[in-house]
DNA sequence: TAGTGGTCTAGACCACTAT
DNA sequence: TAGTGGTCTAGACCACTAA
């Protein structure tokens, strides 16, 4: 089960204890030095292992204070938000996808809003069709600031996505992630193949290079999907 | 914005090239010690910021091969899941729960293969109504293994909820984290007041300590509900 | 086989903070 | 002020892997 070596060693022993009781949630471990000694390492070693689990979320670290058990965990989940293509491919299943729509227009409220751009501001609205196997995956529905694209209006996006094309070639330096359930609309409904009213999985990302808003884009995928990640 | 020093420093400096383009997506960037020279600083110090943003998903690091810009970055979210209560108290809410049910009951195949446990083997059903600020703010649907916990039958849930007190008490050590979108039961729809069949925001949970299991849980979130997270 | 990242060490100094 | 974690260094050796 463990059979690591230098630092994941100590930071498995380290993880055992926690787990057995020995070290209680609440109270104090005991210092680097301390465990240094102990596991005849360098305290470097144990800093190491200790920073690991503190980011975990199994420890508190404090200078002055100690290493504290923290009582009541933050388990931190880590999501892989992939492109969507490999995601299909990633299950074995064939990729495909369409352009439903390319039109240019105001964008509704809250997408203006949620990028902070000025009313009547036109953007480049795209929807697309996901496909796995055939078979209708999620629905992406984008609004794309053609300001901040340079070279969009040159790509055919029958060929490649907006959503991969992106991804490779349009860096941003903040985004936001959103996830939750929706009732499908009945445009969704009817490109996935479901009815309207129907628990989709949504996911919701707005991303900015600097201050300038990019793009804002919502995926609903087929009903079932699921997000599933090891703690 | 980037006031850093130190290996952050050197970090930043780093993402600057990968997002002005100077390092392309797909190709090799110099070696530590190439770095290590131009920054002035120990080869370790540069390995602790490119080792950060590999785990970031910026690099992909390989011995022998080199440091190269990951061409479509899978960018990872982290995300944060807490004890409902602190949720709803860091949300600046008053968090109340109650016990809608408990039961002793054998579980449906669902459970009991998501679980990995025999046929017919009786858990503890418990359902909860969590809230925040007198409001429904989530359903849970718990089935516990009493065997792998002890101390369950002392305890009085209507004060503490089971989902705190196995935070707080039950060791795990490993778990799977579900989410998707669900329709809403009738008993769902009738403890958060929306309508049957209204989309949900369902997050499932089962832990195991050692190969032993402990729970499966289901949250259903009342409608709204977000998961939101900074990429 | 050689190049590159992964890690360890022993020591040092710094940064924060409880007292 | 003193204790504890945070980080850096210079060097060393190891582990993996492309050629």
């Amino acid at each position: 089960m463990t059979a690591a070596t230098g630092w994941q060693a100590i930071r498995d022993a380290a993880l055992a204890r926690l787990r057995s009781g020995r070290w209680a949630p609440g109270t104090l471990i005991p210092t680097e030095a301390e465990l240094a000694a102990e596991f005849g390492c360098a305290r470097a070693t144990v800093n190491r292992a200790l920073r690991d689990l503190a980011a975990a979320g199994y420890l508190d670290r404090r200078r002055k204070s100690g290493t504290r058990v923290v009582p009541h965990p933050v388990r931190k989940a880590t999501l892989t938000i992939p492109v969507i293509r490999k995601e299909v491919e990633g299950l074995g299943g064939t990729y495909a996808h369409v352009l439903i729509s390319r039109a240019t227009a105001v964008p509704p409220t809250a997408v203006r809003s949620a990028l902070g751009l000025p009313a009547d501001r036109p953007l480049l609205h795209l929807c697309t069709l996901h496909r796995a196997d055939g078979a209708a995956y999620a629905h992406e529905d984008r609004w794309l600031n053609p300001e901040a694209v340079p070279g969009l209006d040159r790509l055919d996006l029958t060929v490649t996505s907006a959503n991969e094309w992106l991804v490779g070639q349009v860096p941003y330096t903040d985004g936001r992630l959103s996830l939750s359930a929706a009732a499908a609309s009945p445009e969704e409904a009817r490109h996935l193949g479901c009815a309207p009213g129907a628990a989709l999985f949504t996911v919701e990302r707005i991303t900015w290079l600097q201050r300038r808003p990019i793009t804002w884009v919502r995926l609903s995928y087929a009903p079932g999907h699921r997000l599933t990640t090891d703690i």
